[in-house]
DNA sequence: TGCTGTCCCTTTGTCCGACAAAGTTAAAGC
DNA sequence: GCTTTAACTTTGTCGGACAAAGGGACAGCA
């Protein structure tokens, strides 16, 4: 016979993760702002009354989950969480959890089709000015493979940009980060691939100028068809997605 | 004049950090397999020739990425990064970058439409069973707000599971996070709420079985038109994502 | 005035050694 | 065979220590 629940279950927390919860309390209340200084080390071993190694660890905790960070001189302060930081962790879990490229490619037909709709509709002068600017630079290394597919990958996240919600921004990311490393490939190994790409990319930018919502979804339709049928004579779509992405993972998040 | 970029920066790492990222990437790698030991901190000294206080740093940040985990024992092993446990940090970035409910409403539409779509087409008699057993669950508990909104965050990762797409069930993590703490105070606030929100769902269920694309996503748009008017007669859907979401998303986190 | 070098203080990254609490293993006892 | 007890191991935490690097103030020099 089960005991009657007299007695609600402890919380026996270590205390560097308490620490790390306190200071996390204090950052998400708005308590302490993003760019506020968190103090020393030694600030928080009297605040805390613990020993500086556990503040270390909880310090440890934080800074990985983007909330604090250090500055150039290594003092601490809170900060906003830099998506692409954190999606970089999303895009290692994929990898991990050896997602197939169609779910990537079926996924990113959905997120990349709103990304462009929104653009469409949202998109400020700023935002067409970066990513003319953007083409401009696609056009000028449309030889180099790892340039081009390093501009195309920052040509989506300006698109994503422009739809101005940054829901969307944030969801189509971890995706986004995987497809980076296969562009390279097929620009490398297709060679109409790079100006097909410059092109797509083109009558993007003319879509959201004209408020063109059809020719935005089309085109993005096609840029991504394009990169299926590339990825297809490389391999097959149903492949997992392979270790080496997380090379470029890796360095992505050292940024 | 700007010095001509003769020298690279030099990669000087802490210790921790070198630590961290070298067992990163034999777990990436596959060289160490999720679920396999990653030995006692004590091997860890040893192998790395650093004391053990950098050697607990270094694994508070492996830790806090999800990669290893400690058992019941407190052992170290690597393991599969869980999706919810890494959205969770995404959740809580998108409070602190105050997004918006518009943002949260806009993306969900896509988002969810796309699960749908993909649970249409590739749902097994499993997740149907899954489905039909949290329907069951949810019209147990419709006069129980809390439950209810736990129940439906429930039923739309289920459909996001039906879609045999890992990469949307990711991406759509973060914002659904967001919305269970609305659905409870809808639920609440607005009398027919509750009934209404599990005739959607009964709807859904039926639209997969009977593998009706047009029926899913319609009754997929109406089930979040729904969300938005019970949200409108509370608040503005430009109100930002409020900071009293945390609690939930902290909870969650430590399930 | 503007730049450089120096001295001092603070802070961080790392190391060492220590110990209680909790878990593990294995032998001893029934 | 099962329980109890007694080592042994591992983790979480502590205290103190020190070198390297950064910041600030100040003097010297062009």
């Amino acid at each position: 016979m089960p005991v009657s629940p007299l007695f609600r279950p402890i919380d026996v927390a270590p205390a560097y993760q308490k620490v790390a919860d306190a200071i996390e309390r204090e950052i998400v209340n708005g308590r302490i702002k993003p760019g506020d200084p968190i103090g020393t080390e030694h600030d928080l071993v009297r605040q805390f009354g613990v020993n500086r190694s556990t503040i270390r660890e909880g310090i440890r905790v934080l800074e990985e989950g983007g909330l604090i960070s250090r500055d150039s001189s290594r003092r601490l302060h809170a900060c906003l969480p830099r998506y692409s930081k954190l999606t970089s962790r999303l895009s290692r879990a994929l990898v991990l959890h050896e997602v197939t490229f169609r779910e990537l490619y079926e996924a990113s037909m959905t997120l990349e089709v709103a990304s462009i709709e929104g653009a469409v509709e949202q998109a400020s002068e700023e935002n067409l000015a970066e990513l003319t600017d953007n083409l401009a630079r696609s056009e000028a290394v449309v030889g180099d493979p790892a340039m081009l597919a390093e501009c195309d990958a920052e040509f989506h996240v300006l698109v994503a940009k422009a739809s101005q919600n940054r829901v969307l921004q944030l969801a189509r990311e971890p995706a986004a980060q995987l497809f980076y490393p296969t562009t390279e490939m097929i620009v490398t190994g297709v060679a109409e691939g790079g100006p097909r790409l410059v092109a797509a990319h083109r009558h993007l930018i003319d879509a959201i100028r004209r408020r063109d919502r059809e020719a935005g979804v089309l085109w993005t339709r096609r840029h991504l068809q394009d990169w299926r049928r590339g990825f297809e004579k490389i391999a097959s779509l149903d492949r997992s997605v392979e270790h080496m992405y997380m090379e470029h993972a890796q360095a992505a998040r050292r940024r």
